[in-house]
DNA sequence: GCCAACGTTGGC
DNA sequence: GCCAACGTTGGC
């Protein structure tokens, strides 16, 4: 079992339009990162727990803990020419981009970036480190235990 | 709106 | 396969 924390636009889809969701579960299609994507493809798993952090908003931060409810699988956006995801490049025989299942575990108070960053026990998030830009990262479970312990704070 | 960081593209 | 130019991300 692993853990990661992952990146949303909360003016795209935040924690909220998570919670509403049927069986507050959501396709987590989109991503066009060759190494987000590997990520999703060969090591998130059914199971594994995630950060659902907010970006490019007012208060970035983590808002939520969601769970991997499915493994990867294509993402449909990829074949849909309507999509602002389609890809020319993608076909149903050889798919380029996948996408695992989010569900929702809970809401949380907000831990903004600055209080993850006045802890030294977090300084090797990656999501803390300069220029850090993909929307997947992996969490060590000594970092998930003590923003679980922030989180309850 | 700025700008650092970094991924992608495309000419050679 | 190199690498300059360009585009995107995302905190500030």
């Amino acid at each position: 079992m692993r853990y990661w924390l992952m990146k949303s636009e909360p003016d795209v889809f935040g924690i909220d339009d998570l919670a509403r969701r049927p069986k507050k579960t959501e396709p987590w299609n989109g991503v066009r990162n060759y190494q987000a994507r590997n990520f999703m493809r060969d090591d998130m798993k059914r199971g594994d727990l995630v950060l659902f952090y907010h970006s490019s908003c007012p208060q970035p931060g983590i808002a939520g803990i969601a769970k991997v409810s499915r493994n990867a699988y294509p993402d449909e956006t990829q074949f849909d020419s309507g999509s602002e995801y389609f890809d020319p490049k993608a076909t149903r025989e050889n798919p380029r981009w996948v996408n695992v299942d989010v569900t929702l575990v809970r809401k949380t108070r907000l831990v903004d970036i600055q209080e993850l960053r006045s802890h030294p026990e977090l300084a090797s998030m990656q999501i803390l480190k300069r220029g850090n830009r993909l929307s997947i990262t992996p969490v060590s479970p000594a970092e998930w235990a003590f923003v679980m312990s922030l989180i309850e704070a």
